[in-house]
DNA sequence: GTCTATAGATGGATAGAC
DNA sequence: GTCTATCCATCTATAGAC
């Protein structure tokens, strides 16, 4: 619970401001976002009705501010784990490298026994749940997309241009249908073979296959 | 706007339901469940007001019986490409068919010119934003996915089961990534070098990275 | 069966006391 | 800044006229 934005030592503002932020994060990856009302959020955050509308302006504008810092931190990651494998191959990396940036971050943030976990299932719930402010920043915003696009077309300059983009399209879905449903249902379809706790070993799972499917 | 399912050529009870029915799914794909309400379908259908609840009982009702036809027709034609797979291979069809059998009809209703177009959209929305008894039902009814698993399990014995299931995880999400949203940003990230209206080349692509991944 | 009118419940936002 | 009380809009569902 606690988050690293804000501290919560004492009743000042930001911890009333952190309290509601957390709590809303929580219920709207839980439950989804049409589905939590503002009274639900300040009856779990433990504060007053109007705390939603005073620290964050109304229930969407405070929507925005958890998605906003949320995929932040998530670039920011992806980036430096990018940016490091440039590094290590003289700024061309491996097409496994380039992956791994991309997967890693929001995986090991799904670690069960991180608080992050809920960030990632509010992040990919926002994809299809957002409000139109969110889902046109998420369409517009793809600066971040570009660098790993770059770096896989340096990393396959044999391929067409859309040939990669297609293919990064479909690393992308693989990352976003690791929701809580999803492997729920895999667990029922598989009869309890395949374990949701092993983050590393479905990470290296996800870099076989897509890796694979980029050298086709 | 003519469905199969139900004539419209005069205003018996089955045209209005008919109109309520179509109206819904085209609303629920296009804005998401918990922003369309009773008032927008019934002005949409050009129906009064109660006939939502007359006809089927509630929102809810309705929600979850164009999920469960629109489902049920996509398991039918992916288990009858399925089938004439098996048929044409003595029962153990390549990987690549098995995925074809999967990929194909989601893809195919998704042509442009083709009123199922919006019946994807719906179903691939109610993956996340379903009502909880919708949710139950993705969750256990996996007697159609059980069928692709058993089949991808007998194309590549060599494999432990679980890779297997986690493979065809990824492939669902692929399949679920096709979304008019992430096609969209898809669009601005490549500058428009990805087309969304070529739905075999997509098929194609789908395929090749997907069996390249199913035999790593 | 169809439609109008309305009940009954809920939610977002805000005024105003402290 | 915090909190209570409340306004007002909106929604689902239904009763009852025709």
């Amino acid at each position: 619970m606690t988050d690293p934005v804000a501290p919560l030592e004492d009743n000042t503002e930001a911890a009333t401001k952190a309290a509601v932020f957390c709590a809303a994060e929580r219920l709207f990856a839980l439950h989804g976002f049409q589905n939590v009302s503002v009274r639900d959020i300040t009856a779990e955050a433990g504060v007053n009705l109007a705390s939603v509308n005073y620290h964050f302006g109304s229930k969407d504008a405070l929507l925005f501010e958890i998605f906003r810092r949320r995929t932040a931190e998530l670039n920011r990651e992806r980036a430096r784990m990018l940016h490091e494998a440039n590094a290590r191959h003289d700024g061309k990396p491996p097409v496994r490298e380039i992956l791994e940036a991309l997967f890693a971050p929001p995986l090991r943030w799904g670690t069960t026994d991180n608080d992050r976990r809920i960030s990632v299932q509010f992040i990919i719930r926002s994809r299809s749940e957002g409000t139109p402010e969110m889902r046109e920043a998420l369409t517009n915003d793809v600066s971040h997309l570009a660098r790993f696009a770059d770096a896989l077309i340096a990393a396959r300059p044999d391929l067409p241009r859309e040939t990669v983009y297609w293919r990064l399209h479909f690393c992308l879905g693989m990352v976003h249908n690791n929701r809580f449903a999803e492997f729920d249902r895999l667990h029922v379809l598989s009869d309890g073979a395949t374990r949701e706790g092993d983050v590393e070993g479905l990470l290296k799972r996800m870099l076989d296959f897509a890796e694979a499917g980029f050298l086709a």
